[in-house]
DNA sequence: GCCATAACAGAACAAACATTCTTTAACAAC
DNA sequence: GTTGTTAAAGAATGTTTGTTCTGTTATGGC
């Protein structure tokens, strides 16, 4: 009879995902990996993998845990421009009760780092990319029914960019107050966008 | 009499820069160093210093090469929003001609990757996005006088930001369509908001 | 209590790594 | 051609690294 698992998944892959959004993939050891999970190495091996199928596992437990509560509220019907507002308030909050400077996005860090040179952290970045997307693209509908498909297309794509940009920044500002003005200037731009 | 040098710091740099810049810090090695420069490991460490050290020489270098020729075009008086568009314009065309998906840039890089550990890396991040900072600063100016200077310089910090993102993106997309999409959006939404 | 089985701890391994060191080479003055 | 000097080549060094391996432990059925 088996002895049961001391480091399930679920106790090994959110610890490291902490870990490799904060360093990074390459700056993080095994040695890291394992002080941040409590898991001896054999156990993440027979459990996960390697190091790489434990980076690779990181993104869906990101989806999960972090980017589905974050859109949530853009799920609402009829969401609109108070919804992606709400969006950004709320994971910029976040991240400053959380302490300033923090870890970014797991993903846009990702795709700085990784993604150019790995094929299957690209595909979870593309992803991911697609589903904020696609949240904006439903927000932005709402707020302008009359706004073009095309168009409301670019400008989701467009505030995707943006948010990964801001998460990136948060990984150097101290103060929230810079990761506002910037939420508050894209709201204000896309408000007086879509009352034309 | 000492033998004059093979390798100066004007060989050297350069060529690391650019592997700098497309594979990051840590996944780089000294050994990929060495192909990159055709300097030996000893004429590296001996005109520059160790693998750090390299690293912190090629953002002035960057700075040098890369940035001030791409924000030469707002330095004409009178310099407006045209000259914003200019910048993108050039830098896609470029990233475009070079091959996409391209390297970014590798100062947003380093923000993702180095710069949250590395203090020295951060002073030349934030040096390098006032720059781009104060000169879109002053293209905004120039396009619409009437701008408060508070709300000058945040917008001027959003297309900072967005530019960030736009060559984070640029590192994995193979078109330059979306890039320039972007760059139209982000124009036209200051075009909107500037001529308020 | 014994057993078979899988989980776990951490040592061992081979390779990769950044840096230092030793030897060789290139140079101009003489 | 010799000399003194520094530059460069690449081997050597000690450390770090990801992965594998061996021994120990925990487990439930019997």
């Amino acid at each position: 009879m088996p002895r049961p698992r001391l480091f399930p998944r679920e106790t090994i892959i959110p610890a490291a995902m902490r870990q490799f959004w904060r360093r990074g993939y390459h700056a993080t050891s095994m040695e890291d990996l394992i002080l941040a999970t409590g898991a001896s190495r054999a156990a993440i091996y027979e459990e996960i993998g390697g190091k790489r199928a434990l980076h690779l596992a990181c993104f869906p437990a990101y989806q999960a845990a972090i980017v589905s509560p974050a859109l949530r509220g853009m799920d609402a019907p009829g969401a609109g421009l108070e919804a992606i507002a709400f969006y950004f308030e709320t994971q910029i909050s976040l991240a400053e009760a959380e302490g300033l400077p923090g870890p970014g996005c797991l993903v846009a860090n990702a795709a700085t780092e990784t993604a150019p040179h790995d094929l299957a952290v690209a595909t979870c970045v593309e992803a991911h990319n697609s589903c904020l997307q696609h949240a904006f693209e439903r927000a932005l509908g709402n707020a302008c029914p009359s706004l073009g498909r095309a168009e409301r297309t670019d400008l989701a794509a467009f505030v995707t960019l943006t948010a990964q940009g801001l998460w990136s920044m948060s990984r150097g500002v101290e103060s929230a107050k810079p990761l506002r003005t910037h939420g508050h200037i894209l709201i204000n731009l896309l408000r007086a966008r879509l009352s034309k």
